[in-house]
DNA sequence: CGACGTGCCGTGAACATTCACGGCACCGTG
DNA sequence: CACGGTGCCGTGAATGTTCACGGCACGTCG
């Protein structure tokens, strides 16, 4: 049951033919006015639609559709991503189907590798892993540089953004670095395995470190607790670098919160550039991501793969900058 | 150029037949460990990817596709709706296919309407256009209720949730009440049309009014703006509603910024029960919408127009409550 | 030696639609 | 009447893949 109805049901309904049903539903020329309605009456009753990929399949438009995998929607950064990803998207043409990052890896692709042409996302997993995952698709790795064929990637220029975010702390006065990192649980569960970033803060500022915190969440709540143990645990810090804004932000209403003074006492930046920023008391102070132009990027990859004849072709990479937007909170 | 690599010349260039690449590709029985390999490289070798519209044309597999018009990415209400429709789909072995509400809703929908079974968004526009622009596609309206046929609708019971916020503000001994609105612009541009929960509120306050004031934007900082001028307005307002959480958190920021103490001077209510209400100080009281409730119900409408035969259905109505969350702001 | 099962592979059909082309009736014109 | 043009409609072909089935070679067993 459930059959689906087809054109020739239609046709049949109506006492006409397959194209005539065709020239009525897509507005064509050759059918005249009284037929046309009963056609579409027809059609109507039966409930009659086209099937998309019987359609796409003749008419190959070469509607090219690409697959996005959203790390995660509580964070505005991966959902700004998005949004200038679709708007882009909308422009060149293209489709976007999107997937929420949960479950395996190998399901969201199973899911996707049928529908779409180029793949995009902030895959955190091993390389191997996901080359395998989708054999013959080609992906776009966002914030990630990859070294397999096959996998290109948008990389963010983060690294000489925290070396001039330290430097600018330093013109400032700030002499003893804190930072707070987030958990990263790649692969076993709980595992903490230090962040890149976490990597380039330590070794802009040397011996001028007084510790990092590994927040519990990646969320303002996370940020908050973790701000608050790093200044019990180091409080002659005068400056921290928060792993991103969400949790910057948690920084600063927990600074509120414990009477410390930002910028006075401490000064508080993030990363990421969110706007969000700009509502809290005082307004952030962030590494901004060029989100929009990560987005373009990644697309402007997707059409040359698109294009391409993806046997011959080597890995493509982008980088995008980062700016520092000075608020007040540092 | 850009001729598409069929089977057929995978099969050419491995020396075998279609079905064998098929075999091959898919996993399948009855197929030797080095042909499945010769083909494997061949096709690698070709770039070949299999034409989703032909293989889903001939497996039938019923994978419907649903189409989500999210009404704005900055807003993580609307943000937090789409991450719950796309897990809930996920769960149901839906596909999402995401579209921003950008330009005209029928450009939107023509590049959706070729691509999905299901339409899916919080459509403000008028119900004739709407049924109009996408003929034949049934369509899930959100916080809007329909009557035309063909557009289904899930109802957000906002006003019941009003009058109780007002009622309990009453108890806490609000008396005068205050609203911020926010503009409405369906149609000709800067026109103001009343929002319905403006209708509401007021019913709800009766002669205890002080007054309304329309923020120029849906965002923090309109919100902050017009909760300022509310009370530069009416000063002896006690307890204002805000249009949604989102210009609620800029309220709750300019009165810190204007020293007005928050609940004691004035009772800030917020609607739709963001988490980043906790994020500020006071955390911000709100009139919780289940926005999970809501993705699963329009889920639940979609699967069954899915199945029906649709010619003979009636438009189908859901209701989610909503529910107070009392933090601290009220 | 013949019958039968099994591993491996290939061919016709089907899927639902659109495109290209051809046909039929009708009308007007020479 | 012959001819060409036009409005309307229908039939073969094509799209790229999978499913159902059939065939061939080889080995085993009675």
């Amino acid at each position: 049951m459930g059959k689906r109805v087809t054109i020739l049901d239609v046709a049949a309904e109506a006492g006409v033919s397959r194209q005539t049903v065709t020239r009525a539903m897509n507005d064509m020329a050759d059918i005249s006015v009284s037929t046309r309605q009963r056609v579409l009456d027809a059609a109507d009753r039966l409930g009659y639609r086209p099937s998309r990929f019987a359609r796409n399949l003749v008419t190959r438009k070469k509607t090219n559709a690409l697959g996005l995998v959203v790390a995660s929607f509580r964070n505005p950064y991966y959902t700004d991503i998005a949004a200038d990803m679709l708007s882009g998207a909308a422009e060149r043409g293209w489709q976007v189907l999107l997937a929420p990052a949960v479950g395996e890896l190998s399901d969201i692709l199973e899911r996707l590798s049928g529908q779409v042409d180029v793949l995009v996302g902030h895959f955190g997993g091993p390389e191997a892993d996901l080359r395998e995952a989708c054999r013959g698709l080609p992906v776009v790795n966002l914030e990630t540089v990859s070294t397999l064929p096959g996998l290109h990637s948008v990389h963010v220029g983060l690294e000489a953004g925290i070396v001039e975010a330290i430097g600018a702390l330093r013109e400032r006065g700030a002499r003893r670095f804190g930072m707070v990192d987030a958990g990263y649980s790649r692969g076993t569960l709980g595992a903490y395995e230090p962040t890149p970033r976490r990597g380039w803060f330590e070794r802009a500022v040397g011996d001028q470190l007084t510790g990092v915190v590994v927040a519990d969440e990646d969320t303002i709540s996370g940020g908050g607790h973790a701000f608050g143990e790093l200044l019990r645990r180091h409080p002659d810090t005068d400056a921290v670098l928060m792993f991103n804004d969400l949790m910057a932000l948690g920084a600063v209403q927990n600074a509120h919160a414990l009477g410390i003074d930002v910028p006075g006492r401490v000064r508080i930046v993030g990363v990421d550039g969110l706007s969000l920023g700009e509502a809290v008391n005082p307004p952030l102070t962030t590494i901004s991501i060029d989100r929009q132009g990560l987005a373009s990027k990644t697309l402007d990859i997707a059409e040359i793969l698109a294009e391409a004849d993806f046997a011959s072709i080597a890995p493509i990479h982008r980088t995008v900058r980062t700016e520092m937007l000075w608020r007040a909170s540092a």
